[in-house]
RNA sequence: GGCACCGUCGCCAAGUGGUAAGGCCCGGGUCUGCAAAAUCCGUAUUCGGCGGUUCGAAUCCGCCCGGUGCCUCCA
């Protein structure tokens, strides 16, 4: 019954014990607002999105803070390049960000802190690790951390010091007293953003924000922190140091975040989806081809601790899939209607305990394909239906919705759900709806007047340009492949 | 080079000691004017390879082969 995640800093599946009875804190790490987001940030929201939604169906308060990383390297760059203002470009793709967020079905987060927006709060954290002696200001505008000083760094991402030191470097200009040092605070230079602080005007280093919006916004210790795989080593690595330093005990990891989670990338051929490799589809893209649920469905298809290749083939696979599910829920709808409904089936509880099991997604599908086969079953027997088989169709549909609600999925009236799909794929195969009504009304009276062969001919024409028709007691449907 | 991860049916994908979920595709049946949809039946004695531990391994250990990621910005 307990909740159990794969605790990156453990190694291990672990039982997930709130530090505060019935409440759990939890930071995703959010994106660098540099450009529009990809399909793998819409993995990885979705899939904290997903997190969030089971541990409040399990009864637990969650708030959830998931950060803009709004002042950065890269947005500096990107600013420069269009001769635009870093901070004015940063606000307007988190804007961008937050709709993709919604038309996805997200959540929103509790709070949505931005780095910009916490300043002071990381120079009073600078100030206590430079007390604290973890932290030094060699005098030349930077603040940088002192690796050697934290005994537990690189437990997170299971390496010693001395693994790292081969590869380490220092850029000119820089003046760590070991290479592994990492900047806290950045001297301003010309062209960047800059704040004031007690080392002269500057701007925070890349690991910092997150120690201070976790800290403003949760407090340590707290219960969770999400991220990509990618950000074990350094950021999250370099993130308890700095956060154990200056508010832990000095010594141990679990004295910032108690437990980690780091989700796998999403891939093209095999290889990282990533900006700098440039081979992404953004979130927008997508979603003007395909459905929202329809990519969810896709995505969650996977565990979230794996990789996962994309391809164009198999999120229509995916949307087809989602159009069965939604067609059973209408039958089941329509003849449970009026019925009252049975009490939960034995699916839910196997689903939700799916869940419990470091967010099992594909299971809970698995469960769910099983349910949709014998209520489809059951809608499409012959005979009259019994208020006992009503009334578990009205249960089946309402058990569904529930679980199929932790993934974000079935959220829609099926009717409204279908014709977005089917205009969806339409719109991919170039189909005119209209036309394909009209040659319905023609087949209707060949198949009236018992022309089969015209009839079969304009059915076959329809096919050849994906459109499928289906003959029932209530006229002719139809929908693209 | 260091540190991790992955390799399960044609494709996608669960399963981490107790004898291989599920989806797509495919073959056959029911339904249908014929189809489609839906449904039923069938489809991996086998989990990259070779050894080992065990009463028992896809699951643990070792070696090998193949792939990926992190070590520099990244969800």
């Amino acid at each position: 019954m307990a909740i159990h995640i794969h605790d990156t800093l453990a190694g291990k599946k672990v039982a997930l014990e709130p530090i505060a009875p019935g409440r759990i804190g939890f930071y995703a790490c959010g994106p660098t607002v540099y450009d529009m987001s990809h399909v793998g940030h819409a993995r990885s929201y979705i899939v904290w999105d997903v997190v969030v939604r089971h541990l409040r169906a399990r009864g637990l308060t969650v708030k959830y803070v998931r950060n803009f990383t709004d002042v950065d390297d890269k947005i500096i760059k990107r600013a420069n390049e269009r001769g635009e203002d870093p901070v004015a470009l940063a606000a307007r793709f988190a804007d961008e960000y937050l709709a993709d967020m919604d038309a996805l079905g997200n959540l929103r987060p509790e709070a949505a802190p931005r780095v910009s927006e916490h300043i002071p709060q990381i120079v009073t954290l600078i100030e206590r690790l430079v007390e604290r002696e973890f932290a030094y200001a060699p005098g030349n505008g930077d603040v940088y951390y002192a690796v050697r000083r934290f005994p537990d760094y690189g437990r997170l991402s299971r390496r010693n010091l001395d693994d790292l030191q081969a590869g380490a470097r220092v850029d000119p200009g820089e003046a760590k007293r070991d290479p592994l040092d990492f900047a806290l605070w950045k001297g301003a230079k010309p062209g960047e953003p800059a704040w004031d602080s007690p080392w002269g005007k500057g701007r925070p280093g890349w690991h910092i924000e997150c120690s201070a919006m976790t800290l403003e916004h949760l407090g340590a210790p707290f219960d969770l922190h999400g991220g990509g795989k990618d950000l074990v080593f350094p950021h999250h690595t370099n993130e308890i140091a700095q956060s154990v330093g200056a508010v832990g005990d000095g010594v141990h990891a679990e004295t910032f975040a108690r437990h980690w989670m780091h989700h796998g990338f999403v891939e093209i051929d095999d290889e990282k989806m990533s900006k700098s490799l440039g081979n992404f589809f953004t979130i927008r893209d997508v979603l003007a081809r395909h459905d929202a649920e329809g990519l969810r469905l896709f995505l969650l298809g996977t565990h979230y601790r794996n990789d996962f290749n994309f391809s164009d083939a198999l999120l229509a696979e995916a949307e087809r899939r989602l159009a069965y599910l939604y067609e059973t829920l209408e039958k089941a709808d329509r003849i449970g209607a009026g019925a009252e409904p049975a009490a939960e089936a034995p699916f839910a509880g196997e689903a939700r305990a799916a869940l419990d099991d470091d967010f099992n997604t594909p299971r809970v599908l698995g469960i769910l394909a099983d349910v949709f086969t014998e209520a489809n079953a059951l809608c499409d027997a012959k005979g009259k239906k019994s208020p006992a088989d009503r009334a578990r169709l009205a249960a089946f549909a309402r058990d569904a919705r529930a679980v199929a609600g932790l993934l974000g999925l079935l959220s829609r009236a099926p009717a409204e759900a279908l014709r977005a799909l089917r205009d969806r794929a339409a719109l991919r195969r170039g189909v005119d709806g209209a036309e394909v009504e009209r040659r319905i009304v023609e087949r209707a009276q060949a198949r009236k007047d018992k022309d089969f062969a015209r009839s079969d001919a304009i059915r076959d024409a329809l096919l050849a340009q994906g459109v499928v028709l289906m003959d029932g007691p209530q006229g002719t449907s139809w929908k693209v492949e």
